[in-house]
DNA sequence: ATAGGGTTAG
C-alpha cells in the first residue's frame, strides 16, 4: 500500500486499520493493535470510522483507558461521534472499572442524543451492572423502550453479579425470548451464589424446552455436580455432552476432570484428562489437586512432573495442589523442596495460601515446633487459616501446650467461631484449670456463638438426600434411626464401642454427638445401606471434618457388611473398604 | 465498512 500509495486512501486505511484491530494477524491481539495505531499515526486527517476501530480494539485490550484518549481527540478534530463510538467507549468504562469516566461517557452520549439507541443502553446497563451500581442498572433498564434479549440478559447478568440470583430468576421466567446466553447466564448465576441443585434443575427445563446446551453452560452445569458431589448427576452431565457432540474444549475438560475428582470418581477423572486434546496448567491442577484430594501423592507428583516435561508454567494454585498432596502423604522434604523451588525455579512469590499448606505440611508431620517457628517468622502477618491449620495438628498430634497458645490467637481472630472456645474450655479441664473453663464459657455465652451444623449428603436417583445433626424432618427418619441402631449393634460385635471419646480437641467436626441427636454421616450411612443395593458403594458427602468415632464405625460397616463407602468430607475424600480407610487413619 | 450480553482453581 505504501508502494503503490493505496496508503493515501482513506477508505482503504480504514479497513486495515478495522483489519489490525479485529483480527490478529500477529502473534497476539495486542501487537495487531500496537500495529494498526502505528499506522494510524500516520494518516494525515483520519476519519470517525477509524477511531470507531481503534476505541473498539482499546476495549478488548489490557489499556481501556486509551480509549478515553482516543475519544478526546476525535472531538478536538471536529469529528462528530456517532452510537458505535459510544458502545465502545462504555465498554473500555466497564473494563476499566472506572465509575467516574463511566458516568462522564453517559453524559456525553446524553448530550450527544444517543442515549436512546439500545445498542448503547444495553452498554450502559452492562457497565452500571458491572460496577456494582445494580441500581443505576435497574433505571437503565426501565427506561429502554424496547428491550431485547440482550438488555434482559444482561439486567440478569446484573442482579447475579450482585448475589440477588432471586431477582435475576423473577426476570429470566418474565422474558419474552431466550437464547443460550440467557441460559448461560442464569445458569452460572446458580452456580456461582452456590445454588448448585438450581442450576441443574434449570438444565434439565432446558433440556424439556428442546434447546441444545453450549459448551458454556454444561461448563456451569458440571461443575455443579462436582460440587454437590453428586456421582449419577455427574454421569447425566457427562452423557449428555458425547450425546450432543460437545467438544471437551480446555475450559470445559478441566471442569470435567474436576466434577469427577470431586464426585469421588478419580480414575474416570483420570481417564477423562488422558483423552482431552489439549491441557493448560489448570487442567494439570484440577487432576493433582484430585489426586491430592484422594490421597494419592506418588501420582500427583507423577502428573506434576509430566506438566513440567510438557513445557507447561504451573500456576500458583498449582502449588497449593501439589504441597497439599505432600502434606497428605506425609512427604515434609519433597514439601520443602517444592516450596523453595516455588521462587526459584518458577518465579512465583508463594502467597499466605502457600505458606498454610507449609505449616499443614510440618504440622501434620509432627513437628510442631518447627510449624509454629515457620509461622512467627513468614514475612507476611498469619491469618486465621495458618493459625487454623496449625491448631488443626495440634489436634492431630494432642499438642494441649501449643494448641493453647494458638487458640488465644484464633478466639482474637474469629470471635464467633465456638470451635476454640471449646477447645481452650476442653484443654483447662483437663488441666483442672476451672477459672479458665469458666471464662471460656462465659465468652462463649456473651457472644451466643454458634457452630456450623454438620450436614451430610447422599445421593439417591440424581436427588440429594441431606441429614442435618437434630433435624427429625426426613420423611423416613424412623425408619432410618432404627437402621442405624441396627447397624450398632453388628458393629458392637466385631469391638466397636460407641462415643467414649473425650472430644478434647473439637475443631472443625461436628457438636458433640448426644443421647438425642447423633452425626449427620451415621443418618446418611444408615440411608444408604437402605436404599443402595448391595455391591455397590455409598457415596457420602458432608461439610465438616469426619470425627474419630465416626471415622471407626464407617470402618467397622465396610467389613462387617462388606460394602465399599466414599465419604467426601471438608478436606479429603475417604474410602473405607474392608474395615480399613485410604487415609490410614491420618486426616 | 464497525455494535451490546456468557466460561474452569482456592
Amino acid at each position: 500500500m505504501v508502494r503503490t500509495h493505496l496508503v493515501l486512501d482513506v477508505f482503504v486505511t480504514s479497513r486495515l486499520i478495522a483489519l489490525c484491530v479485529g483480527t490478529p494477524l500477529f502473534k497476539n491481539a495486542a501487537s495487531s493493535l500496537v500495529y494498526a495505531l502505528k499506522v494510524f499515526s500516520q494518516v494525515p486527517s483520519p476519519n470517525l470510522f477509524m477511531y470507531n476501530a481503534l476505541i473498539r480494539g482499546c476495549s478488548d485490550c489490557e489499556n481501556p483507558e486509551r480509549s478515553m484518549a482516543l475519544y478526546i481527540d476525535l472531538c478536538r478534530l471536529g469529528l462528530v461521534p456517532d452510537n458505535l463510538t459510544f458502545t465502545f467507549l462504555i465498554k473500555s468504562c466497564t473494563r476499566l472499572f472506572s465509575l467516574v469516566s463511566g458516568s462522564q461517557s453517559h453524559c456525553q452520549a446524553l448530550k450527544r442524543g444517543f442515549d436512546g439507541e439500545v445498542h448503547v443502553q444495553n452498554a450502559l446497563l452492562h457497565m452500571y451492572s458491572s460496577l456494582e451500581d445494580v441500581e443505576a442498572a435497574g433505571r437503565i433498564f426501565r427506561s429502554i423502550k424496547c428491550l431485547d434479549v440482550v438488555s434482559w440478559t444482561t439486567m440478569i447478568s446484573g442482579f447475579c453479579k450482585c448475589g440477588d440470583v432471586g431477582s435475576a430468576r423473577r426476570l429470566f421466567d418474565r422474558m419474552p425470548e431466550r437464547n443460550m446466553f440467557t441460559w448461560s447466564v442464569m445458569i452460572n448465576g446458580y452456580t456461582k451464589a452456590g445454588r448448585f441443585e438450581e442450576a441443574i434443575e434449570l438444565f434439565e427445563l432446558l433440556q424439556q424446552e428442546g434447546v441444545k446446551a453450549s459448551e458454556t453452560v454444561m461448563v456451569s452445569v458440571v461443575s455443579s455436580c462436582g460440587h454437590l458431589g453428586a456421582l449419577e448427576l455427574a454421569e447425566r452431565a457427562y452423557n449428555y455432552l458425547i450425546r450432543n457432540g460437545l467438544s471437551l474444549n480446555m475450559t470445559l475438560g478441566t471442569a470435567v476432570v474436576e466434577m469427577y475428582a470431586r464426585c469421588g470418581s478419580i480414575d474416570e477423572a483420570t481417564r477423562v484428562f488422558e483423552e482431552l486434546r489439549e491441557r493448560d496448567a489448570l487442567t494439570y491442577t484440577a487432576l493433582i489437586a484430585g489426586f491430592a484430594m484422594h490421597g494419592h501423592v506418588q501420582k500427583a507428583l507423577h502428573y506434576f512432573s509430566k506438566m513440567l516435561d510438557a513445557g507447561i508454567v504451573p500456576r500458583d494454585i498449582t502449588f497449593t495442589a501439589i504441597l497439599s498432596a505432600c502434606s497428605h502423604g506425609g512427604l515434609v522434604g519433597k514439601g520443602k523442596e517444592i516450596f523453595d523451588n516455588m521462587k526459584r525455579l518458577y518465579g512465583i512469590e508463594p502467597r499466605l495460601e502457600h505458606y498454610g499448606c507449609m505449616v499443614d505440611l510440618l504440622g501434620r508431620a509432627g513437628k510442631l515446633e518447627e510449624a509454629e517457628k515457620f509461622v512467627l517468622e513468614m514475612p507476611m502477618k498469619p491469618n486465621a487459616p495458618i493459625w487454623g491449620a496449625l491448631i488443626g495438628a495440634c489436634r492431630i498430634h494432642r499438642n494441649t501446650k501449643i494448641a493453647e497458645r494458638v487458640g488465644k490467637i484464633l478466639i482474637q481472630l474469629l470471635p464467633e467461631h465456638s470451635g476454640y472456645y471449646v477447645l481452650l474450655s476442653n484443654i483447662y479441664a483437663k488441666a483442672n484449670n476451672w477459672e479458665g473453663v469458666n471464662i471460656m464459657r462465659g465468652m462463649m455465652k456473651d457472644k451466643g456463638v454458634k457452630k456450623e451444623p454438620g450436614c451430610s449428603a447422599i445421593e439417591i436417583n440424581g436427588k440429594m438426600h441431606r441429614f442435618v445433626m437434630g433435624d427429625k424432618s426426613h420423611p423416613d427418619i424412623h425408619k432410618i434411626e432404627k437402621k442405624w441402631e441396627e447397624i450398632v449393634m453388628k458393629i458392637r460385635l466385631v469391638g466397636y464401642t460407641g462415643n467414649t471419646d473425650e472430644a478434647l480437641f473439637d475443631i472443625d467436626e461436628e457438636e458433640k454427638e448426644s443421647a438425642l441427636h447423633r452425626h449427620s454421616e451415621k443418618l446418611a450411612i444408615a440411608y444408604g445401606i437402605m436404599k443402595i443395593g448391595a455391591g455397590a458403594p455409598i457415596r457420602i458427602v458432608k461439610n465438616l471434618r469426619v470425627c474419630e468415632d465416626c471415622h471407626r464405625a464407617t470402618k467397622l460397616i465396610s467389613k462387617v457388611f462388606d460394602r465399599e463407602l466414599i465419604v467426601r468430607d471438608r478436606n479429603r475424600f475417604h474410602h473405607f473398604k474392608d474395615g480399613a480407610c485410604s487415609c490410614l487413619d491420618f486426616w
